[in-house]
DNA sequence: CCCCCCCC
């Protein structure tokens, strides 16, 4: 925004007066323009120093009152640090909400989950002061007002009444009127004598970890997985995962057994739930790709209870930890990750018998590309036949698992969050840019035809080195760094005849009636692509070896694209 | 406490 010099120096923007104690009143929809009257950093609390994440706590001012206790979401932390948000900026409050650590003694912060700086440079304006801590105790707070309602010695036998009257101002506790839930009351009731679902009490995601003894956290369930049956030494069991999501972050919770069925018929799928007293363990890494170091076990003593939609409008349908394409290659196989691309081609549905199982299993398999390589992604069973990626959909995939087939690939679980189109990622809008402008024609390395996108981690050996340690003898590939020099170009067989069907790569039999037939396809097509295969022999200074060079790799080492090559190829055939 | 998603 541009703001000529001279009407900054003449005006500064009116401040909301009165904003801060309405805020912490739990009225946080105003989007106020307030004054950041102080920065102070607060160091993480985390063991892990590689997660520790730097957090900036803001004293705000309205012109009248100041408040200390204001967290910055971490997201907007490099506001601070372009020196974009510094003190006396002038910002408007877009998103925030009151945690409640300690009402009795006034212990309440805002967290400020989206601002925009306003205007950087300013004085401060008027001469405000600390807003009272019997301000943010009593005057009107609705915390107290409930409080003292609810231990009213007058018998009030609908507790519904008794939040009505309260306030609005708390919409966590309005809503339990509001909610379907026809045992919400018995559950409130239940919740308050054992003190297990303490809605004025709630937590970030973000800040849960297993030495917390008493939370609640109020969170939108992003995905569900099926009800799943093991079996092992402690004999069979059962089991489901679900995601849960709030604007801080993502933790999995999982619920076994006699759990499993108390609390799968309870959620769903986008609703949002207010969850406390679960045990807490570290991530399991390999399965596990959410936010959270931790992930929850449901038990006995669990207590979910479901919240009004209207509620949590604030709360985000899901969160990704989107990884480009090409870091896949770096990524151990069997391992899960999210990632995001364009279907640039789907196949049929086709069926496979598992050798484990002997049963039939329907697929369908998509090549997924970005800005830099592509991979291929296979659907099964309902996934796959339910989709349809013709329109060259933007495609987000959370917890798909990493594969190895043809160097990376990724096959879908049922759990995999299968998202066209996500709506909260700029990445949406880039990757149809990117794809309608140049990336349809693009021919980029393809993860799963043993190219690395330039990105795979492999060490560099010499031509003897890899010789002697049995670099490409097993049954996998292996990937090396080489530097040396191209000695010999074998030119008989540079360019082949392929397959024009995407993702097939099959050389096709001229049948000289102006058709080609491939045996992979079992079809003729009236047109074919020219493909480099160049065998090609480098050396270096301990050796020599024969190679094979394709597609991007060929046409950097001959200068020109396998399609000019091979018209050339032709029309020298056809003058001789 | 599971950790499985199948095939080339």
């Amino acid at each position: 925004m541009f703001i000529p010099d001279s009407f900054k120096k003449m005006t500064n923007p009116r401040l909301t007066t009165g904003a801060l104690l309405r805020y912490l009143r739990e009225n946080t929809s105003e989007k106020a323009i307030l004054q950041v009257a102080g920065i102070k950093t607060i160091d993480s609390k985390t063991d892990d120093s590689s997660t520790a994440m730097k957090r900036y706590r803001l004293m705000l001012s309205d012109g009248k009152s100041t408040f200390s206790s204001c967290m910055l979401g971490t997201q907007m932390n490099k506001l601070i640090e372009t020196n974009s948000l510094k003190e006396n900026s002038i910002v408007r409050i877009d998103r925030v909400m009151v945690n409640i650590i300690d009402k009795q003694n006034g212990r309440v912060m805002l967290m400020i989950h989206e601002l925009e700086v306003v205007q950087s440079d300013c004085e401060l304006i008027g001469q405000p002061a600390a807003l009272p801590l019997t301000d943010i105790i009593n005057n009107g707070s609705s915390i107290n007002r409930i409080e003292a309602t609810e231990n009213s010695p007058v018998a009030v036998p609908a507790t519904t009444n008794v939040i009505r009257q309260g306030s609005k101002a708390i919409s966590t506790l309005d809503d339990r009127n509001n909610t379907k839930n026809s045992n919400n009351d018995n559950n409130r009731f239940a919740s308050k004598s054992s003190n297990a679902l303490d809605k004025e009490r709630i937590v970030e995601i973000d800040t849960l970890n297993p030495y917390m003894n008493k939370w609640t956290i109020k969170a939108r369930v992003s995905n569900k997985g099926q009800i799943r049956n093991y079996q092992n030494a402690r004999g069979p069991g059962k089991l489901f995962s679900c995601d849960l999501v709030d604007q801080s972050g993502e933790i999995r919770a999982t619920a076994f057994n006699a759990d499993c069925d108390k609390f799968y018929p309870l959620l769903e799928v986008g609703g949002i739930y207010y969850i406390a007293r679960a045990s807490l363990k570290p991530a399991n890494r390999q399965f596990n790709t959410l936010k959270s170091d931790y992930e929850m076990t449901w038990n006995h003593d669990t207590c979910i209870e479901a919240c009004n939609a209207d509620d949590g409008q604030n709360i985000p349908q899901v969160q990704f930890n989107f990884i480009p394409i090409c870091e896949i290659a770096n990524r151990p196989v069997n391992n899960t990750c999210d990632t995001i691309g364009v279907v640039k081609s789907t196949s049929d549905i086709q069926t496979i018998v598992s050798k484990a199982s002997q049963k039939e299993f329907n697929k369908r398999e998509l090549l997924l590309v970005d800005e830099k390589a592509s991979i291929a992604v296979t659907l099964w069973g309902q996934q796959a036949e339910e989709f349809n990626g013709s329109s060259n959909p933007v495609l987000a995939l959370k917890g798909v698992k990493i594969g190895d087939f043809g160097g990376r690939s990724l096959s879908c679980f049922n759990s995999t969050l299968i998202c066209l189109e996500p709506s909260d990622t700029p990445r949406t809008a880039e990757l149809r840019a990117w794809y309608d402008a140049e990336g349809k024609s693009m021919d980029l390395p393809d993860l799963s035809k043993g190219s690395d996108g330039g990105n795979r981690q492999a060490s560099f050996k010499t031509l003897s080195q890899a010789t002697n340690d049995g670099t490409g003898t097993s049954d996998k590939p292996d990937y090396i760094n080489v530097k040396g020099i191209c000695t010999l170009i074998k030119k008989e067989s540079v360019v082949y005849m392929m397959c024009p069907e995407e993702r097939c790569g099959k050389k096709v039999i001229d049948e000289n009636n102006g058709t080609y037939r491939c045996e992979k396809c079992n079809k003729s097509y009236t047109n074919f692509k020219w493909a480099y295969m160049v065998s090609a022999e480098i050396t270096d200074n301990t050796g020599s070896q024969w190679i094979n060079v394709f597609h991007h790799e060929a046409e950097t080492l001959l200068g020109i694209t396998a399609e000019e090559f091979g018209k050339h190829k032709l029309n020298v055939n056809i003058s001789y």
